[in-house]
DNA sequence: CTCTCACCCTAAACCGGTTTAGATGCGGCG
DNA sequence: CGCCGCATCTAAACCGGTTTAGGGTGAGAG
């Protein structure tokens, strides 16, 4: 029940000094090989684990890393990124003995407020900064606090920590070039919050890409929140001469998105064609299934969390590039009607339309 | 920038000893008001606040909380409860000076394994435990382990442990009920995994709800993933008299449920009714918006956070009920077509039947 | 004028590990 | 045979707090 083997015991058991056993749990050299031996076979036997805040206390480390999450209330529910991040990234440090400390904050003085009271109680050995932002000043006082961290995105300024970074160029150029083999000319993006640093790079290459194309590019702001992706859809449609196709920053916009078309008596994709990003489990469940680039948290969790498991045991660790993001073309991106021309809405209880059988690029 | 200042720098600078700043930290007796207030000075002035590790050596505490969620990887993206949970605990645990240690793993042995871990180490000095099972021998094996916790749900067995519940009876009710008064006979269920205790007493409320109008009560087994709530809609449709509304246990379900009838051709909600249950954000921003029971993640987060640290504190906690569910109407139920009539689709673009102007029933 | 007692404070032990200085034993070399 | 060096191990200091035994001091009681 009670848990009280320590250090010592491990020690008289195995008839050694405490400091030899040290010595063997975390194998340093000074141990004849036949100690060792014993007082693993001891520390097992009782089931000893060291205690991680007396060894903290002595090495100065958590044996923790912390994460801290801004997101408004409105937004948190609905984002499908943070719970499998966390997952990938809890695995790896459950590995290496550390655990996972979490924090919720609505904004960022709250954030940075948060990092310096982790780290001044010295609660974690390291930060994971996720949601980069332009220009984003959370990397210049991380460096100031001096925690190791790594960064998801494409910091201008990195003092030196890891970047985990993921090229979204690829897939949002396959995504426009699927829009425009199936005809269409006249395409919208409704971006994320454009602070955000993906958001910004996203809508950039958007740009790029209706440029490349000679096409007239269309742009509403929005912030990530379905309610934002509603409103901005309802702006897009309102304009004179509407696109027939909009690409939405996430996903859960391109469902509020869908739902506007809907309610507005539109023929989904026929009389307009849609595209999510950052795809979510539930884009696929949705009617018309939505077409969307991939995305992967649990990867960006599992990247991340040995980057910095590296980092700070080997004191530097390399950036790592995860898997370009790449199309999952589904049921909501069709050729645009024509003047004149009705299409019939799609009909039949055919699941194979389904997320099961996504057709991805290659 | 290195975070060196100690409980003797304190003591140093206010000229006392440093038991003499510990005690007036922590305002035990024997200390004068005017050193407690020197000391307390000092202590802000050089920003100085104690190390939980240091502390915890000698007190036995880890100033943690633990969360272990256990979700499979499928439905965690699209769970909506537990970012919004976690935000809400991890305001509470702040303002206490505690911090929150989370876990994800996949399956009830690794749970455990994470309880006894995180017990072992000392990490935590409680837990939250959430998804109650039928039967949960988590209960049971928390209670051997020792260390406090709350559960969320209603175990049969509770070694002492409190409890925070909320009542989905009436709001069920209120939900069959508001059906029946539409015209619906033929109502069905969608369930979550009725391995999870709140999965069966919603089936239960049902079938009691059912039986207590006289209604043939028609259920289908799920999971909570939207892929099983599809297969369940998708069977449920296929049967011979199908039913004319369907209540699923949660509304990635039922999302998926709209997408199913609507690949069917079926016109929402005239053609069939659809309601959720722990109404997400993104319920309000689907193709009809969809009728629900609320759900508060937050405020279970915000109950259980300050129910533990009060049990870890004064050693016990009162149980918390929070206010019941209640019904959220929206767009997505309505009376049934008669045979022979044929609804004519919702058109125009009317933003005010959004989640902005939920009705709820009071 | 002592004795007692409350009050305020200090010194030191303690929590459970890590780390280092130094003790011990042993074989090899001069 | 004496000395050295290496491998192995022990003892003790240390990390940064908390807790407790006990030392001074001043006021009130006898």
């Amino acid at each position: 029940m009670d848990q009280k083997i320590t250090i010592d015991d491990v020690a008289k058991r195995a008839g050694v000094s405490k400091g030899l056993v040290s010595l063997a749990l975390n194998d340093r050299p000074g141990v004849s090989a036949e100690a060792k031996q014993r007082i693993l076979r001891v520390a097992d036997e009782l089931g000893w684990h060291p205690d991680p805040a007396a060894r903290g206390l002595s090495t100065r480390r958590a044996y923790a890393l912390g994460l801290i999450v801004r997101r408004s209330p409105h937004v948190i529910e609905v984002d499908p990124f943070f719970a499998a991040f966390m997952a990938g990234a809890e695995a790896v440090l459950a590995e290496h003995g550390q655990v996972l400390v979490l924090s919720v904050v609505a904004d960022v003085d709250a954030e940075l407020q948060a990092y310096r009271r982790l780290s001044a109680e010295r609660r974690v050995d390291g930060f994971f900064v996720t949601d980069l932002l332009e220009n984003d000043h959370r990397i210049d006082a991380l460096g100031d606090i001096g925690k190791p961290a790594v960064v998801l995105g494409r910091p201008d300024n990195t003092h030196g920590m890891p970047v985990i970074s993921r090229d979204y160029s690829a897939g949002i150029s396959q995504l426009v070039a699927h829009l425009v083999d199936l005809g269409h000319r006249r395409i919208a993006h409704v971006t994320g919050n454009v602070a955000m640093q993906h958001a910004r790079i996203r809508l950039d290459r958007f740009l790029a890409e209706c440029d490349a194309r000679g096409m007239e590019p269309i742009v509403a702001e929005a912030d990530f929140s379905p309610e934002q992706g509603a409103v901005a859809t309802q702006a897009l449609l309102d304009g004179r001469n509407p696109p027939t196709a909009i690409i939405y920053g996430n996903d859960p916009m391109a469902i509020a998105g869908m739902a506007v078309a809907h309610e507005r008596g539109l023929s989904l994709p026929a009389d307009l064609s849609i595209a999510g990003m950052d795809g979510s489990d539930i884009g696929g469940w949705v009617y018309p299934t939505l077409t969307t680039l991939d995305n992967d948290p649990a990867g960006w969790g599992r990247a991340a969390a040995e980057t910095l498991v590296r980092l700070i045991e080997d004191g530097a660790a390399p950036d790592v590039t995860l898997p370009d993001a790449e199309l999952i073309r589904r049921a909501s991106t069709a050729a645009p009607a024509q003047p004149g021309e009705r299409r019939t809405p799609r009909g039949g209880g055919d699941t194979q339309q389904h997320a099961t059988t996504d057709t991805k690029e290659t």
